[in-house]
Order: structure tokens, then C-alpha cells, then sequence
DNA sequence: TCTGGGGTCCTAGGACCC
DNA sequence: TCTGGGGTCCTAGGACCC
């Protein structure tokens, strides 16, 4: 059995925890430049407010104080998050930390009454010591634990927890499920399902796999598979690092200039080899990529993304002179930049790769040296403390977040303050 | 006015090899 | 009329997820 934990509008959730004004308000969460809405409130899906729409459509809301806004808070979130995935870990067997709100766990091997007592337990003990809301479904295969979770969360009586789904009203509650509402299927695939005649998530389990496979892919394959209850994505486990890593965000205003656009990519550039030394690996290869705005068709567009190889390296100073080389080659005037990133492919943990012999006493060892005090100095005092010359100066791409909560669990500046 | 950011996996097609 | 065939590796791009 496979157990899916979700926490319950996250984001929204977060904000609330630490502003009990905004308990029990409508509330949404929004993007980068406080773009559009990524996240909402139990209170403001009631109000419909839709996920994805543009922050101007919602302004009526906003003006007659029927919706808070917050704009997003990643520290906070991923820090909450942590605390969440530390109560699992520590509860339940074999965690796979999926994204930032869930989690799948393996619950093989427990009888059905055993297993519905530890998600009441896991729910209650998360909600006790986070404030986070969880809702658990778990069934035989991934893609039906996701199924039992979304059942969860529309059965008030089910107490946010789903486990196993009774035989004879399976076919009902998949009959009346959309095929694009199945856990790896979009807009795309359903069109094309409804083409074929496959309407619900019932006629998608009783097609032929083999004739979906053709049709297809082998991935809409295996959700057929794991529908009819028969386990085709495994728990991945914790060892099992990442394999590239992206940084980059849309600039608060549009930008002409090289020399507007260098410091964003060299504060991106930070903050993506961070995370490259937080989880102790290295790189080889860096792409870059430099886009106009797409949604402005009065403009001339321009998408653009060129690529570098290195030597295994983790090395700041290298990477950000690379991808500063790599910058000028996709720059081209004329243009109204909107978003520039940089990604770093081929990524090796650090145990695993050899010593050279050419190493010893090498340029690459002086400046494994000095990344080592980099290294500690941001480490504890903060990512951008010890920075490159390149990231400072025009600010101009930095976005707009006007509406940002304190780090409240992050930054000693911004602790909650308590008054007895 | 305003249109997210960070990931994964798979496929098709070209280059190259024998 | 004929102009091999099968395998591997790489890359770009698509589709999806949250």
C-alpha cells in the first residue's frame, strides 16, 4: 500500500499560521512580480477565484476587501515544509519527499485497520506541532493513492483520511473523475482521449494498454496499469540526487542593456551553486537562457538559450565567469528582455567523483581552497553575503513583491513577536 | 498595468559506428 | 532499378507535475 500525505492549501496555510487575522479569510498567494495567483484559501476558492489568474482580475476582490493577497514567501515555505517532512520521516517508513506540499510513503505490510489508525496519528501529530493540515489517501499504486487523496479532501466525514477504495464503487468514483483530474495527465492528453472516445478516468482504466501504448506513450501506459491497481512507479528513494538544477525569474521591468541583465544572472548564478553545495555535488555543463516577454505580442520576441561545458567543478568564481561568457554569446540588442536563468545539467555528487593526480597543488585546489571559506561565510551568514562584483550595481531586474510576509521562522530580524 | 519557478521523464531524429 | 541494416549516443523539445 501506498500512502500519499498532502498538505491542504499550503501556501495560503503558511501565511495563516503566523497572521491568524487571515484565518478563516479569503486569501490567495502570488507569483514572482506578483504576476498572478499560485495559491488560495479554502475561503477564496469559495469566492472563485480561479489558480493561474492574472493579479488585475482579482482587483475588484481586493478593493472592496473581500480577498487578502500575500505575495510569495519561499523561505518561509521551505522551511515549514522541512518541519512537515521531519514528522514523516520520523512517523513513517520510507518517505519520498515528492514536492514542496507532499510526500508518498510505503505502508506495505500493515492490516487496513492499522493502517487508517497511523494516518489519524500522523495527521493529528503534523497539525499539532506545524499547524499544517494534511489530507492522506492510500491504495495499492501511486496514481490511485492520489485518486484516494482527492476523495479525502471532498468527504468531510473521511476526516482528510482515504485508505483503499471499496470494490464496488471504484468504477462510480472513477466514472464521474475526469481523465485530466488523473494524477499525469494535462490538458493535451485528455483532448486527445476525448478524441478516442475516453471520457472519465473508468474508460481510460478499461482501454487496451497495449493499444494506449501505440496511440500514446508507454507513460500513459503505466497510469492505465496503476489504475487497474498494478504498481508501476516506485517509491524513489532519498539517495537518488537530483540531475540539474534552474535558477532564474522574470526581471520587474523590461530591460535593454547587457549590462542591466549581468547582475541578475550573477545573483542567480549564486544562489543556483548554493544549492549546489548544499547537497554536496558538482557540475559540468550550464545552459543560459534569455527570453522576451511572450504575452506582449506588440513586441519582437526573442527566446534564446545557449550551453557551455566545464570541468567537474562546484567553483562560484568559474561557473559565474562561464555563465557571464556564455550570456554575452545569446545577448543581442534591439530587444525587451523580460527573464533570464541559468541551469546546471550533469550533476554528480561530490562523493563519487575521483581524484585527479593533475589536481595536487593546482590551480583547482587553491580554488577549492578559497571556495571553502566562501562557502562557510554564506553558509552561515547567508547565501549572498560574500558575493561577486558582477551582482551588484543596476538593480533593475529585481521583481516586484509588495505584498511579502516576514521570514518568520528564517531571519532573526523577522521573528514573530509575542507580547504577554 | 499585470501572465511563476523548479523539476522529471520520454521521444524523435540525427550522427556515427561496424 | 538500385542506392544495407542495426545499434548506440546525444540533443532538443514536448508533456507533465506542483
Amino acid at each position: 500500500m501506498i500512502a500519499i500525505i498532502d498538505c491542504n492549501n499550503f501556501y495560503a496555510s503558511c501565511e495563516q499560521i503566523f497572521q491568524p487575522k487571515l484565518v478563516g479569510k479569503p486569501l490567495v498567494v502570488l507569483s514572482n512580480n506578483d504576476g498572478n495567483v499560485i495559491a488560495r484559501s479554502g475561503e477564496a476558492k469559495k469566492l472563485g477565484v480561479e489558480m493561474g489568474v492574472v493579479t488585475g482580475s482579482i482587483r475588484k476582490f481586493v478593493k472592496n476587501n473581500k480577498l487578502q493577497i500575500r505575495s510569495s514567501n519561499y523561505a518561509l515555505y521551505g522551511d515549514m515544509s522541512g518541519r512537515v517532512m521531519e514528522i514523516l520521516e520520523l512517523l513513517l517508513p520510507n518517505v519520498e519527499r515528492y514536492s514542496i506540499d507532499e510526500a508518498f510513503a510505503d505502508l506495505s505490510g500493515l492490516s487496513r485497520e492499522r493502517v487508517v489508525e497511523l494516518c489519524h496519528f500522523v495527521r493529528n501529530r503534523v497539525e499539532r506541532n506545524t499547524g499544517i493540515q494534511v489530507s492522506i489517501g492510500v491504495a495499492k499504486t501511486k496514481t490511485l493513492a492520489k485518486v484516494a487523496n482527492r476523495l479525502s479532501k471532498r468527504k468531510p466525514e473521511l476526516e482528510g483520511v482515504c485508505v483503499g477504495i471499496e470494490h464496488e464503487s471504484f468504477s462510480n468514483i472513477l466514472e464521474k473523475m475526469e481523465t485530466k483530474d488523473i494524477w499525469g495527465i494535462g490538458r493535451k492528453i485528455s483532448k486527445k482521449l476525448t478524441k478516442f472516445g475516453i471520457h472519465n478516468a473508468k474508460h481510460l482504466r478499461d482501454s487496451d494498454p497495449l493499444w494506449i501504448k501505440k496511440q500514446f506513450s508507454v507513460v500513459l501506459m503505466r497510469t492505465v496499469l496503476e489504475l487497474r491497481g498494478e504498481s508501476c512507479l516506485d517509491l524513489e528513494s532519498p539517495e537518488e540526487s537530483r540531475k540539474s538544477l534552474m535558477c532564474g525569474r522574470a526581471f520587474g521591468k523590461p530591460l535593454k542593456e547587457l549590462g542591466d541583465i549581468r547582475p541578475a544572472l550573477t545573483h542567480f548564478v549564486q544562489n543556483a551553486v548554493s544549492r549546489l553545495w548544499k547537497y554536496n555535488q558538482k557540475t559540468s555543463a550550464i545552459t543560459v537562457y534569455l527570453y522576451t516577454n511572450r504575452f506582449r505580442k506588440n513586441i519582437a520576441q526573442r527566446s534564446v538559450s545557449v550551453s557551455a561545458e566545464i570541468e567537474v567543478t562546484d567553483d562560484l568564481i568559474k561557473l559565474t565567469a562561464l555563465a557571464q561568457r556564455v550570456l554575452e554569446q545569446a545577448f543581442k540588442s534591439g530587444f525587451e528582455y523580460h527573464k533570464v536563468g541559468i541551469l546546471l545539467h550533469d550533476l554528480v555528487s561530490v562523493k563519487n567523483i575521483p581524484t585527479s593526480l593533475f589536481e595536487m597543488g593546482s590551480d583547482s585546489q587553491k580554488s577549492s581552497e578559497l571556495m571553502k571559506v566562501v562557502k562557510n561565510i554564506n553558509t552561515k551568514f547567508g547565501r549572498y553575503t560574500v558575493t561577486s562584483a558582477s551582482s551588484t550595481g543596476r538593480s533593475g531586474w529585481k521583481a516586484r513583491s509588495k505584498f511579502r510576509s516576514p521570514a518568520f521562522t528564517t531571519c532573526w530580524n523577522e521573528l514573530p513577536v509575542v507580547y504577554a
